[in-house]
DNA sequence: CTCGATTAAGTCGTGCGCAACTTATTGGCC
DNA sequence: GGCCAATAAGTTGCGCACGACTTAATCGAG
């Protein structure tokens, strides 16, 4: 287990193995992407009750915070293709979440913008994150510092 | 930056908001779906060369650490249904990596088994998780520490 | 021994995620 | 102005992931 101090006190004597192990349970890589879907199973029946999937769900989180953002900018803000994008917006768009229309000023670019339905999905998602939070039952300062080494490794892994 | 020391130096100051944000950058969960594909795609050119997808390097991995198991025992290791793994396993058996065959004492069970093939890939593969680790950038107390939290993550996150 | 419940593997449908590609528009250089 | 490179969005193909379901074999209570 870990101490609840941030990380601060030693955690295990484990025999942390040579460098470059192939044993699976070596595996950062493994730890993150079993974290990942874990993270995401949890969220499955919640955002079912909004008719939403994960991918969807950041998508509108995205919405929420800036409305009648370009499918470019959506993808930066989420490090998605727009040949993943597209296929979900036009769902979202088809379930009545927001409209997608050609800017007037530059006629490549589509600007995604939310439905009524849309915006006021957002009161019922209010209570989402908190439910997770309490699922993952990490300290402030553990889910601080998950969010700090998860971001320093996206940086680094991402790096040229 | 974080700090080696098991988070001796501090961090950031950066005011932690309130708890239950909508704000896509507080999200925890985000900054591990981010990592998590940002990870799966350094590894990608490097498991490009053996002909492996990250899942299917996954399932490589479990068998080089133990050969001759069932479908069901890989899915426990890997935490993934039989529906993905079934499919799955067809691939890398049709590319000669692996054979199928029910287990006489247990008709319902399938046995993996590595081929000549699938055993000698191991050699190649030694050299990714170096490659990766080098890519990832954390020193050995970050990677230490990173992956205690997201398997407390993980297992709490999968309870009931 | 029997028969209903359980278990193992697999199929099917849907929605990502991404590489490779296409289409349409814009910008820049002369 | 004309043309070509760059850019934005979208399409296609493939391989996961997973829920819901199917098939087949085994288990176990009576």
């Amino acid at each position: 287990m870990i101490s609840a101090e941030a990380g601060s006190r030693r955690v295990d004597p484990a025999p942390e193995p040579a460098e470059g192990s192939l044993l699976l349970d070596d595996q950062l890589c493994f730890a993150l992407y079993a974290a990942s879907r874990a993270v995401t199973a949890r969220y499955r029946p919640l955002l079912d009750e909004l008719g939403l999937t994960y991918p969807q769900y950041l998508v509108m989180l995205v919405l929420w915070e800036q409305d009648a953002i370009s499918v470019r900018e959506l993808g930066a803000a989420l490090q998605l293709e727009s040949s993943t994008l597209s296929p979900l917006l036009k769902r979202l768009e088809a379930n009545g979440l927001l409209h997608r229309e050609r800017r007037a000023d530059d006629e490549r670019s589509v600007a995604i913008r939310l439905s009524e339905e849309g915006a006021r999905l957002r009161d019922r998602a209010a209570t989402v994150p908190v439910s997770i939070g309490d699922a993952m039952g990490l300290t402030p300062e553990q889910d601080a510092l998950t969010k700090q080494l998860l971001r320093l490794l996206t940086a680094n892994v991402s790096a040229d």
